[in-house]
DNA sequence: AAAGGCACCAACCGCTGAAAC
DNA sequence: CGTTTCAGCGGTTGGTGCCTT
């Protein structure tokens, strides 16, 4: 499609009757209709896009260029990407966001497919939802910590878990080795279409930003020799941190068991918790967080980074911080 | 089954910078 | 060089469907 710049008139077969015509009829506004779907289509199809208050009349649509371009961009395009935002995608969304803020339009350059609607829709519903939950601002430093040091080596660990499971031929041993000799990227074929560089450096920052982080203390590296394959059973966030059960009369693993339904804190003693500041520190000490080595499934979206205990945990490490 | 709440997403609005006149 | 027009961006809103009570 070419893309016209310039303030030129029509250059279409509409008339100046027709063109008269439409500018006198009121503009319709609201969701589109197939038949006007239809017609943007085609006219695009026929003369390109691109000056779209001339686009708008010569197409007989009673709508402003701007609500044209809006449709076509967001919804019409041909290569408009559909469906839900993949473990990769989010972790672009989370990397980008974190090095440019609310530039949508950039980050979606980003992510083929994907329009700077969907990723801000994606970003104000799922990831500041979070923020509200943990009562704190989204663009505070604790959020964007815990984006950086929890969320994103999480998702980096499912993806990598999902490929280990889903890439015909195996690909555990050799991400391993990727990910812990090759600067700690992530080697993952599928990601090949979404912006691999990208990728590669949002894996990468969420695994080596600390340089205590690496994969081999991570809870996934630490639960298994085939990287990626093991996953921890507990909540996740609660893997990060050395949580010692009370009265465990058991045994000595983590588990969600021992908190209660509701979130109430159940037999865990709040003393046994690493101290907040020394997570939400500057110069975090990663080696001072245990890994578990519990076993776990993977996850699908970033909702399922966070549970009702993390929910809970984080706002007293929010609360106590503050 | 109905009502209310919530989440999601398409669409709109206001603003800004760039290009054309 | 000032004005006008347009494209694009980010913030916000409203409609719709789903879920819970």
């Amino acid at each position: 499609m070419d893309v016209i710049k310039g303030r030129n008139s029509c250059t279409s077969s509409c008339t100046s009757e027709e063109l008269a015509d439409n500018a006198m009829e009121d503009l319709r506004r609201g969701p589109w209709t197939v038949e006007e779907d239809f017609k943007l289509i085609n006219y695009i199809a026929n003369n390109g896009e691109g000056r779209w208050n001339s686009l708008a009349r010569c197409a007989g649509l009673k709508r402003t260029g701007k609500s044209c371009r809006l449709r076509w961009l967001n919804y019409l395009r041909p290569d408009v990407r559909r469906g839900n935002i993949t473990l990769e995608e989010q972790l672009m969304i989370l990397e980008l966001h974190s090095r440019w803020g609310n530039r949508w339009s950039k980050i979606a350059q980003h992510l083929p497919g994907r329009t700077d609607n969907e990723i801000k829709n994606y970003w104000r519903t799922r990831v500041q939802k979070h923020a509200k939950q943990l009562k704190c601002d989204v663009n505070s430093k604790q959020f964007k910590d815990t984006m950086r040091y929890l969320w994103m080596p999480r998702l980096v660990e499912r993806i990598q878990a999902a490929n280990a499971t889903t890439v015909p031929g195996g690909f555990t041993t050799t991400s391993t080795a990727a990910a812990t000799n090759n600067n700690n990227m992530v080697n993952i074929p599928s990601m090949a279409n979404i912006g691999y560089n990208e990728l590669n450096a949002a894996a990468a920052a969420a695994q080596v930003t600390n340089s205590n982080y690496t994969p081999e203390n991570s809870s996934t590296a630490a639960s298994s020799d085939s990287f990626g394959t093991h996953l921890s059973p507990v909540s996740d966030l609660t893997d990060y941190y050395n949580i010692i059960p009370v009265n465990d009369n058991s045994n000595n693993n983590p588990n969600p068991d021992y908190f209660q339904p509701s979130g109430q804190l159940g037999n865990y003693s709040e003393t046994s918790l690493i101290s907040p500041t020394t997570y939400f520190n500057p110069g975090m000490d990663f080696q001072s967080l245990e890994p578990n080595t519990q076993l776990l499934d993977g996850g699908e979206t970033l909702d399922n980074l966070l549970n009702v205990e993390d929910i809970w945990f984080l706002q007293q490490q929010f609360n106590n911080n503050m």
